[in-house]
RNA sequence: GUGGGUAUAGCUCAGCUGGUUAGAGCGCCAGGUUGUGGCCCUGGAGGCCAUGGGUUCGAAUCCCAUUACUCACCCCA
């Protein structure tokens, strides 16, 4: 246990780093491409937030949050999804007397207990981004479209987008009572799950996978052939607007996400090479959550993606990361006196901005230069008596085995110039 | 929460139906003559065989439990 890490939990090595950093700054850099900027928010909240935010009746704020409390009696929730944090901000911010549509993104941690497999974690990361005041078809389409053109621009290809519309308060209720009704008759034979949904939330009943309930969902009708004229008008606009820039979608009556602010558009992004957990990316719209949370009516809209899944993605389709390039040179010494030379010379390139590892093992010259090579040093140099007297020394050339004699005063700027050549 | 699989070195794995000092490759460290990496060669370190019980003359190997990992259901990113 002791040297352990928690269980769903994963340690980020120092080689896999570059994916991230790489992933990451994609990211800020095609939001704000969009006018989306960055916000970070506390890793816990009130556990309320989340009861509300989130919804009581979802199997999150059900059986899977990570829920604590502080030395003050406070009830202290580690977040299992961003948005609700986000909303909590702009309320708590008075965000809504910004200039309209607010626009925002984040990169965070989340929080889940749940049972691990592929691409499924207790702490798992999102980039996400939250789209406040815009009720507009087009915010959909643009925030779509800002995560096609993120998936594009890492090179990930054969994402299915699946889009649907689960409508607004009023479509719903009248849906599920058309569902209900539909379902009378035959409920009494349907699973567990499904007898006890069909009061608590009849729309997830759609979902259930058992052979037994899909016969009998067959014919059921669909939420998005009976939502009402302001929704469906909402939502082929939006398709309208996919077609207009050639985004591709599929409509998914089926999906529902699981979390019950949503209204509206709802859509996601799903892999099918990366095991059950294919859905790399998810999101909708929440026209009632801002309301709902306190703050003034507010439409949203926005989605998180999963990086877990989504590199898992990129290796499944083999898409290479360009990895940092090793430090642009290594000093070898041999003896006292010309380590403290290498010392003085080591500060004067990692000031001058120049990646520089200097010895600090007191090993042979072999193995010094054995070291600078797994480290992928660009050049290499040997400080020794000689050296110290002369203060010239060989610099080698690491990728193509030459040296070549510099003066010691003369190293940076050559270091410098021969960065800028290659 | 339900079910399946797995657990031997830092990593990937051998170790057959129980038999004495537990193995390989990679990695790590050190050497292969004077102060220079990659290839090659040699040597070394590193394992209470997940943990706890049992069966047996004898267990890494068979049985049970625990824990962890993993995959699937559920749900989701």
């Amino acid at each position: 246990m002791l040297t352990q890490a928690p269980k769903g939990t994963h340690d980020i090595l120092p080689d896999e780093i570059d994916k991230w950093y790489y992933v990451e700054k994609k990211f800020a850099e095609i939001c704000s491409r969009f006018g989306y900027r960055e916000i970070r928010l506390p890793v816990f909240e009130h556990t309320e937030l989340f009861q509300r935010g989130v919804g009581e009746t979802t199997d999150i704020v059900q059986k899977e949050m990570y829920t604590f409390e502080d030395k003050g009696g406070r009830s202290l929730t580690l977040r299992p999804e961003g948005t609700a944090g986000v909303v909590r901000s702009y309320i708590e911010n008075g965000m809504s007397s910004w200039p309209q549509p607010t626009k925002l993104f984040y990169n965070i941690t989340a929080y889940r207990y749940e049972k691990m497999q592929k691409g499924r974690y207790r702490e798992f990361h999102q980039l996400g981004v939250e789209l406040f005041g815009a009720k507009d078809p087009s915010a959909d389409v643009e925030v779509i479209s800002l995560m096609v053109l993120f998936f594009n621009s890492l090179g990930i290809k054969n994402l299915t987008l699946n889009l649907n519309s689960i409508g607004c308060a009023e479509c719903r209720k009248a849906y599920n009572q058309m569902l209900k009704e539909f379902l009378a008759d035959k409920i009494d034979n349907m699973c567990e799950n499904c007898r006890g949904r069909i009061n608590r939330n009849p729309m997830r009943i759609l979902d259930c996978k058992e052979e037994g309930c899909r016969t009998y969902l067959k014919d059921a009708p669909s939420l998005l052939d009976n939502i009402c004229d302001d929704c469906r008008e909402h939502f082929e606009k939006v398709t309208q607007g996919l077609q207009d820039i050639g985004i591709p979608y599929e409509i998914d009556k089926a999906i529902v996400r699981g979390l019950d602010y949503y209204n509206r558009t709802v859509f996601e992004f799903v892999s099918r090479n990366i095991g059950t957990q294919g859905t790399v990316c998810g999101g909708g719209r929440y026209d009632t959550l801002i309301e709902l949370c306190g703050g003034p009516p507010t439409p949203g809209i926005g989605f998180a993606i999963g990086v877990e899944r989504l590199l898992l993605e990129m290796e499944s389709q083999g898409i290479q990361i360009p990895s940092r390039p090793g430090p642009d040179i290594y000093l070898g010494s041999i003896g006292e006196q010309a380590d403290r030379l290498c010392e003085r010379l080591a500060w004067d390139l990692r000031s001058k901005g120049i990646t520089c590892i200097k010895d600090i093992m007191g090993r042979s010259v072999k193995a010094q230069m054995k070291y600078a090579d797994k480290l992928g040093a660009r050049y290499a140099l040997i400080i020794g008596d000689n050296e110290v007297e002369s203060n010239k020394a060989s610099l080698k050339d690491m990728k193509t085995g030459e040296s070549r004699d510099i003066s010691l005063d003369t190293l940076i700027d050559r270091l410098i110039k021969k960065r800028e050549n290659d």
